[in-house]
DNA sequence: TGCGATACCTAGCACTGTTATGTATAATGG
DNA sequence: CCATTATACATAACAGTGCTAGGTATCGCA
């Protein structure tokens, strides 16, 4: 499926930067991930990947070493830091907010669930002032 | 809450088309909608929306024509059109994409909550080598 | 009279994905 | 042995768009 340039523009560094907090990878890998996590219907170039995580870098989201893969091939790998899951949580807290806002208007079908919590639960774990 | 440039930019049209489906429309009332939808969360600049609707009419997705308040002032009425529905449906899928893609890589970050109960809880603070 | 809310509009800036192109190596198939 | 595909990284020019800042105007209220 083509997905619209806002909308991978919104979402390609949230993705990269979850990829990342995952584990540490580069950049044809993270390419055949995003395939891989959509079922094949988010299809990155290179184009614009790269420009992605170099900006990121840039930010200090995250960083880049030089690495071998088995074959001897030049990998450049890239870590998440700090900042980089700070940004992330960030950025999920922003996207949730839209993605309510909008499935509020979309779903009048949606029902709210909400559920009463009990007044006395069975095991009091966690009282407070402890 | 502030909102990044990238995610308004992805979300503004849909926002704007779902709000004109549910009935006619002008900018300053969308202004308002959106800011009352997403709970006083999602701040809409004026700068920011008339474009957007300026846009949505030169694709054909909303049509405006002027018309007067009960005081008399005049505003701009959207509505909706047939091509701006179909906009639409196809913004929410591709959105559904995205969405479900991102809390694929977010879920996989939490543990998974299994039905199954550890074979001995109480026993197993410490993972064993310790 | 002054102020905030209502109601619309636009120019220039900065950012970013797209497209196209370049470089290089390893694996595969004929 | 060679051609093709996959792997692996990079950048320049282009086009689209929200943001900032500014402008115009009416209405209700104190």
């Amino acid at each position: 499926m083509e997905i619209s340039k806002d909308l991978t523009a919104a979402s390609s560094t949230p993705i990269v930067l979850s990829i990342l907090n995952d584990g540490d990878s580069y950049g044809y890998a993270i390419l055949k991930r995003v395939r891989e996590l959509s079922g094949g219907e988010i299809e990155w170039t290179d184009g614009m990947l790269y420009p992605v995580l170099h900006r990121l870098e840039r930010l200090g989201h995250i960083k880049a070493r030089w690495g071998e893969s088995e074959t001897g091939r030049q990998r450049k790998y890239y870590r998440i830091t700090a900042s980089g899951r700070a940004h992330l949580d960030e950025e999920r807290r922003q996207w949730k907010v839209v993605n309510t806002t909008m499935r509020g208007i979309w779903g009048s079908i949606q029902v709210a669930f909400t559920r009463t919590p009990p007044a006395r639960p069975l095991l009091l774990l966690a009282p407070q002032g402890i």
